[in-house]
RNA sequence: GGCGACGUAGCCAAGAGGUCUAAGGCGGGGGUCUGCAAAAUCCCUAUUCGUGGGUUCGAAUCCCACCGUCGCCUCCA
């Protein structure tokens, strides 16, 4: 039984969802204005690889994750290098894809964008001033947080102790200090759409009520983000949608911790960011998957250089051993689901099931690693090909690790004439070895290693591995 | 001030009443293998879990206090 941790409740709860064996799931995502750092890649990694875990349990996910293509700061950045809002954000969606392969994450079922759901989003909004809960005042529609008693609720806050810190824009039209705009009045040069209070646009938190519930209905299974939006973002889509429907609206709440970097929170506004572009080139894919992975998704997480470099180190030793096996013709045969596999596959469950714990579940695949060397070291086939197996085709594509398909793919096209050149000069080099001239086969083992091409002397015959493999 | 998270080996990180003289990773030391390396493998590297009390037959795990770090309360994944 898969238990998860509901921020609602601040408890560890058991998944029930609400259509047996089905599971619907919306995921924040990206304001597209600029590429995404570390901190954004978090809940990416993180709920990417919940998903895939639910499907190997067998549930039926459908998961949404949506796009915030307009707001302040997308229309600031679009003005400040003179072009329009919608090209400016249709670029950084077409970036954000581009990080998203190299994360691999696989697509979530849609991907909606804010911008086309604004009938959605006016319908709402009506309704929800049709119904009391919100109101009108020169162009600005706001959600009247007074007019449902449960505000608060997801956050653990109090109405009153929320007053004593809020601060009012002097420019809103609020008649309560803690109302929220769900419509903003068009200000003069602004993208603006039409709507029956005049042209405007609409307030951030209802554009993910009005995509979630049109894409998933008005109750469904699983919302999550990082815990940075639990309060003020995730507390108001919760009332303004209850507050519509009347009937609960999202029943898990998941919420990942903080990214850190040099001791503080991962932002733009603190401007210690760490491009996920950049980590996933310089250290790998599976090194940062590997490194967001290793720490329980609640928890905080502090980054630096070093670590993704420990990561890096890890990710490479499990894929060195893999192509060991490869090598060995151990990834052809077919493995029976014997008690060993079995027990092994009940650990990683267990593991999972319990607050969806990855890092038991990555410690599980280095043991397996461990298996796996030493059965290839004592020509145990069977063993090693039960290793390699769970490794390869059980655990790793529900993390998205070590997917060897990926990375020979990635090089084939480049690298077959290097692949050639490389023989010549390890056939060259073994040549030499024969006639006992070290000396000669050392020189060309240290230069080629100053390159980033490290050989290493087999009973199997040479072999190499590249800085570049990450 | 309110709400919340956290403090485990040199570093990262699981464990949440007895199976813990505490998983896994990185690093370090030693052995095997090797022409030498590399890789792999074996052994060692926390009698102790921020500090001080308490509960219990028994606590890293529960309670209280204290110290320290971080997050949210404003845009933020």
């Amino acid at each position: 039984m898969l238990r998860i941790t509901n921020t609602h409740t601040g408890k560890k709860e058991p998944f029930i969802p609400l259509e047996e064996g089905k599971v619907r799931m919306y995921v924040c995502g990206p304001t597209v204005y600029g590429l995404i750092h570390l901190g954004n890649a978090r809940p990416a990694v993180v709920f990417d690889a919940f998903r895939r875990y639910l499907e190997y349990r067998g549930f039926k996910v459908t998961m949404v994750q949506n796009f915030t293509d307009i707001d302040d700061k997308i229309i600031n950045a679009a003005n400040a290098v003179g072009v329009d809002y919608k090209r400016y954000a249709d670029r950084f969606i077409a970036e954000y894809w581009v990080d998203a392969h190299l994360l691999g994450l696989r697509a979530a079922n849609f991907h909606p964008r804010t911008t086309d759901y604004l009938p959605e989003i006016i319908d709402i909004i009506q309704r929800l001033i049709v119904k009391g809960h919100a109101y009108v005042a020169d162009g600005d529609v706001y959600f009247s947080v007074k007019s449902f008693p449960r505000y608060g609720e997801l956050s653990n806050r109090k109405i009153e102790e929320m007053l004593s810190g809020a601060r009012v824009d002097p420019s809103e039209n609020k008649r309560f200090p803690l109302d929220f705009a769900l419509w903003k009045a068009a200000k003069p040069g602004e993208p603006s759409w039409e709507s029956p209070w005049g042209n405007g646009r609409p307030g951030w938190h209802i554009e993910c009520s009005a995509m979630s519930m049109s894409l998933l209905g008005e109750s469904f299974d699983i919302h999550a983000g990082g815990n940075d939006l639990v309060f003020p973002h995730h507390e108001n889509e919760k009332a303004q949608s209850e507050a519509l429907t009347g009937k609960p609206f999202a029943r898990y709440w998941m919420h990942n911790g903080m990214l850190r970097f040099s001791g503080e929170k991962m932002a733009k506004s603190v401007g210690n960011i760490f491009n996920a572009r950049e980590a996933v080139m310089r250290f790998g894919r599976d090194a940062v998957r590997l490194f967001l992975l290793s720490k329980h998704y609640t928890s905080p997480i502090d980054l630096s250089e070093e670590f993704l470099q420990d990561s890096r180190k890890a990710a490479r030793r499990v894929r060195d051993t893999l192509k060991r096996a490869q090598n060995a013709g151990i990834a052809e045969k077919f493995v029976k689901a014997d008690p060993w596999v079995m027990e092994v596959e009940s650990r990683f469950e267990e593991a999972l099931d319990d607050d969806f714990n990855t890092p038991v579940a990555v410690s599980l695949i280095f043991e397996l690693v461990n298996i796996l060397n030493t059965a290839l070291d004592n020509n145990d086939e069977e063993r090693a090909a039960r290793a390699y197996d769970l490794i390869v085709r059980r655990f790793g594509p529900v993390l998205g690790l070590f997917d060897l398909q990926e990375e020979e793919r990635k090089r084939a096209d480049e690298e077959n004439l290097f692949d050639s050149v490389m023989n010549v000069i390890l056939d060259t080099r073994n040549h030499l070895r024969k006639q006992k001239q070290y000396e000669l086969a050392d020189q060309i083992r240290d230069k080629l290693e100053k390159l980033g091409i490290k050989l290493m002397d087999t009973p199997q015959g040479t072999q190499f591995t590249l800085d570049a493999d990450g």
